[in-house]
DNA sequence: ATAAACCTGACTAAAATAGTCAAGTATCTA
DNA sequence: TAGATACTTGACTATTTTAGTCAGGTTTAT
């Protein structure tokens, strides 16, 4: 199990961006720099970011990103949704009553990776993009 | 973040072997056919968790492997363990000072990373095999 | 006008996954 | 003691995913 570059930059990202947040749009440059992700990737996922209303961009120069809610309304689970990092336990659809590679039923661990799933989630559900923030409040970079 | 096949099958063959092991070795033939796992696959497993003594192999004619502890003493922990099933939320060592990529400090993010780590780890801690093999008492397959 | 910055889609190298395949060895039973 | 069953090991491979890169735009402040 392991987490993905793209979600790990993404919120790495937001949390340099929120930081910066009071007076200007930050530009993905100054991210880029700042967290020494590629400029092509942040953008990448910059754009996934909008298209969900997470942040707001400005064009033109001068321009840049602007968070699209309170940081303290942004969880984890927003952010990773937004970028397609998604917690996937099984093969199985959820919906279906069918289980892993088509069989008739669920297997014998199939409960227990749901709640996996639950339990994972529940940590991405709680953490708010505020909360991250201010643990970094004493640090320069 | 996904878990993979070799941990969601290692787990679910031995909640298969751990409910049939009262009596005689089980046959990674007879697992392979009731759970639908690749027999060449199940061997690359259990030579895995043999060589971690959380199985032990019986040769020859009506062999096959039990259960080399109790079930409440096997936990999830020991079986990904087992199967080089591990959870990793970041690229950079975890002794090391160093962040990911080689930077001279950890990120932004690098401390949430830790704490979703732990968090994970911690579900796999408490279950046991015994947990899952009565949660599947009333279960005929 | 021009430079800064956003915007988009296509492309690709490398790594990881999910197995398969081949060639054994050990042991029980007939 | 032959044969079948089952464990043992290591190498091999197709597919998928990841982690980007690249090329070519468009918008807007100055
Ligand atoms: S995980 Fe899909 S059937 Fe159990
Ligand atoms: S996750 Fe490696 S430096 Fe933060």
């Amino acid at each position: 199990m392991k987490l993905t570059s793209k979600g790990r930059y993404a919120v790495m990202a937001l949390v340099d961006l929120a930081r910066f947040n009071n007076i200007n749009p930050v530009s993905l440059r100054d991210i880029s720099l700042r967290q020494g992700i590629s400029l092509d990737y942040l953008e990448q996922i910059f754009s996934k970011l909008r298209r969900k209303e997470i942040v707001q961009s400005v064009r033109g120069i001068q321009g840049g990103y602007v968070l699209n809610k309170k940081a303290k309304d942004i969880k984890l689970t927003n952010i990773f949704d937004a970028v397609d990092e998604k917690v996937k336990t099984v093969q199985c659809k959820k919906e279906s009553k069918k289980g892993c590679n088509g069989k008739a039923i669920k297997c014998l661990t199939h409960n227990l990776w749901d709640e996996l799933e639950n339990h994972i989630n529940n940590f991405f559900d709680e953490k708010s993009l505020e909360d991250l923030v201010k643990e970094n409040n004493d640090r320069r970079v």
